[in-house]
DNA sequence: CGCGAGCTTGACGTTGTTCAACTAGAGTGG
DNA sequence: CCACTCTAGTTGAACAACGTCAAGCTCGCG
């Protein structure tokens, strides 16, 4: 599969051909199955992640547990936040789906920034986006309680990744409990109460959001 | 108050007197009290905080519980994080104790991004240490009960802030608290049981570290 | 047809919050 | 100089939220 510099137009459309040729000549294109680690915690970071194709999730494991910080989708970056100080992964990142990543050289991407001040500003923009979603994200898990924190995942679900009030939401219960910092049992009696309440409906990993202002509500007031 | 340059070497040190004085026309230095509000959560961010003297916390507000993220000193910035997007304030900051803060205009810092490429990097590195910090400090939040939560507080601040293993936390109860995510008793309970059991000793706000092979155990496994 | 992974449910125990009461010290005004 | 008030710190008891455990179910796949 060939990579354009128009599939990720934000961070390489200004580039000149001769760079871009360099970018190329140090990344590789990766087909991933369903459930294949990409990049594993702890590990030297080497690489950013740009995704062609498919969802991966990243997450934090901790004794076992694992609790997912975000899922990245085509389009999307991957991997900035570990590029200097001491380059190791803060996260694993693990394919949700079948998935095809940009696989870029780490030095590639510093001499972006180092070169291009766009580039530098982007990275910027983009860690600051990551930063801003992770502290929403800390005041879910940290300040509501599960009813707050699956409606916020759900909005998220609705908003943010399929852009519609309707989705599959393709994870299975066990990642989405482990979104939520809660137990998977724990996911799924919240998941069928909001059924029963008739705020969203549930078919198997179908969702569907009935009483939008009531989810909105428990998010906010949860 | 007269801020000069090598007082932030890091990220004004090599700029030309020239661009120096284009950053002191942007710029004031400000004395806060103890107590004193020095930005608001979701107001417009137009500052970038480099922190001359005294002690500063960043905390989340949320419905009238706030969480603090982190603690300021002499030498660090605050606010980096905010300047991009849609520029408002992720955060309140608060002086703990009487702190003098060199508060710079958001558009000079912006301008010696573009300018200066050793600026960009370091604003990176300086946004991805904050970054990982915070992610250290989710895991600490979610996955751990009091007992850790509280030893990774006395850890961070032995380490981190004090740099020694006896400190006078200067913070409150309830500041202790709201950085361990927990309710002010069970933060009282907390200290005094590790008191009791003889890993710290505690004396008002003196802390002194007894047995830190226990402390940091209890990090680890709590 | 049998197996395993994901899903579901109920019962139970633990953890940590909430509430209420009390103490100590610091600052204030008469 | 004393009463008053306000904040910080402390303690115990009751309660709610949530995780854990154990059991059983369903569905897709070999």
């Amino acid at each position: 599969m060939q990579v354009k510099k128009e599939d990720f137009p934000i961070w390489f459309g200004q580039l000149t051909d001769e760079h871009w040729s360099i970018v190329l000549k140090n990344s590789v294109c990766l087909d991933y199955n369903k459930n294949e680690i990409v990049c594993k915690q702890g590990a030297f970071a080497t690489n950013v992640y740009f995704v062609v194709s498919g969802m991966l999730k990243v997450y934090k494991e901790y004794k076992g547990e694992n609790l997912i910080m975000s899922f990245v989708r085509k389009g999307e970056v991957f991997g900035l936040s570990s590029i200097y100080n001491n380059a190791t992964n803060l996260f694993s990142v693990a394919s949700i789906t079948p998935t095809t990543v940009f696989s870029v050289n780490i030095n590639v991407i510093k001499n972006q920034i180092r070169e291009y001040p766009d580039f530098a500003e982007k990275s910027i923009i983009q860690l600051n986006k990551e930063y801003a979603d992770t502290i929403e994200r800390i005041v879910s898990l940290t300040q509501k309680q599960l009813n707050g924190r699956m409606a916020d995942a759900i909005l998220h679900f609705a908003r943010n990744i399929y852009g519609s009030d309707e989705f599959n939401m393709q994870i299975t219960r066990r990642d989405m409990a482990d979104f939520c910092g809660m137990s998977t049992e724990s996911a799924i009696r919240i998941l069928k109460e909001l059924h029963n309440d008739k705020i969203i409906s549930l078919e198997g990993k179908n969702v569907k959001i009935i009483n939008k202002q009531q989810l909105e509500s428990l998010s906010e007031f949860g």
